[in-house]
DNA sequence: GCGAAATCTTTACACTGTCAATATTGCGTC
DNA sequence: GACGCAATATTGACAGTGTAAAGATTTCGC
């Protein structure tokens, strides 16, 4: 569209004055050394500005659309702005993939809080979770489908970690045992993998349309959530529960 | 590396002469009609060239690494040649997606055979489905990480459909009830799809790394497949499957 | 207040997919 | 057997991308 990046100059325009931005008191304490990470630059919030940028833009355009370029962009600055804060595009992926987690978590949580018998309880964790999927699943291509993550990222790293540990847990509740954080029984680590790999699985064939062919065939109106109800407690008929 | 398309000379000049290559019978029939699906070219068959350059590369430099242009230089063509084949890059994609569901078949089917008891059967399907990924894990990302995939060709939509099936007859076959094609009772569906999910799920998992942590705490020594093996036979306990 | 460091912009380069124009070759037809 | 057409490949161009280097600008520590 248009020439290449003749929209610097007017976006430029378009942000709200620097000087009356840092004039005023927008940004808070910019004392204490500690409060770097967060505020730490002399133009504004960008690096916060950037993120939402990025969950705009991926909204707006899927994650083909979700580059370093649209994302500067979006936010009104030059191209190469954002390299300063997050390195690369990895760097910018590996960020956005941490609030997505974040978000996620808090979904699940809030999710299973809300529930009140055990039967529910049991179900809100993968309904929140596919449903986390099928409401933002251009974030979810991020954390799940991206190969340009980088784990190393302490607030990738943390994130994830929460996601996986909340899962863990879960599944020791429902086993009524404690599940040490440094040690499994295999049949522990089977149930751990069973669980995240069916609901994991179940929500990326879900999002690829993999299961219209299924869902098709199934007693007019089912819906992808009663199919997942159905895996969850359906009883195992059969010589094995594998394919 | 290098100025830009600078190879394509010296591609063109390493690749056989094309005089002698059409001078000689290296093409088979060229005669009937029908076989223009198969060797329609007049320069060698590029298209089939094509594929196996693409593969190659994919190997090589992983699916970051393959780009139209990349398989152009591999086969030691313009650049610009494959949009004659394929279309597009979602063309080139899609045929090469149905290369690998085709090898993923065979290899499900030849690992199927192959076992003798009923337990061996079960699993052998599984294994073999995650031990393809394990061995082609460029390939799998074509058919399941990739969004960039057109179902509408006929090539990829029968070679995916089939993949399908296998699956759906083997689900029938441990239910020991006949599946029909048209309708699925819930608990049918939910069979299908909670073996296909687990089993894709945990594909996707362990090819990201995301089961080295769980791995890491099982008893000394336990392998994926091991796991994956307790994952379809260990007993279920605890008041639902689910997480 | 001033210098240094952090932050942003500009410029440049190699690479990508895709399109249009051109060249080349093989095949059916006369 | 030669000719013309259509299929096949090359060349060139263009917009867009990530990334690096160099130049400007502003904030912060002293």
């Amino acid at each position: 569209m248009g020439k290449s990046e003749t929209r610097t100059e007017t976006a430029r325009a378009a942000r709200t004055p620097r000087k009356t931005l840092s004039a005023t008191g927008a940004r808070a304490a910019r004392r204490p050394a500690v409060a770097k990470a967060e505020t730490p630059y002399h133009h504004g919030a960008l690096r916060e500005a950037l993120l939402q940028a990025a969950e705009r833009v991926l909204e707006r355009d899927g994650l083909a659309g979700l580059t370093l370029r649209a994302v500067a962009r979006e936010a009104g600055v030059s191209h190469a702005a954002p390299t300063h804060h997050f390195g690369d595009l990895t760097g910018l992926l590996s960020e956005l993939a941490a609030v997505g987690f974040r978000q996620f978590n808090a979904a699940m949580a809030s999710s299973c809080d809300a529930a009140a018998t055990p039967l529910e309880r049991a179900l809100a964790r993968p309904k929140a979770y596919v449903a986390y999927a099928q409401a933002h699943p251009g974030m979810y291509g991020i954390m799940f489908r991206t190969e340009r993550l980088d784990y190393s990222r302490p607030s990738l790293h943390e994130a994830a970690e929460a996601s996986f540990a909340g899962l863990a847990n879960a599944i020791g509740m429902m086993r009524q045992e404690q599940i040490s954080g440094d040690a499994l029984t295999l049949n522990q680590g089977a149930a751990i993998a069973r669980a995240w790999s069916m609901v994991h699985g179940f929500t990326m064939l879900l999002l690829d349309g993999r299961l219209e062919d299924i869902l098709g065939r199934l007693p007019e109106g089912t819906t992808a959530e009663r199919l997942l109800e159905a895996m969850l407690t359906a009883p195992i008929t059969g010589k094995l529960p594998g394919p």
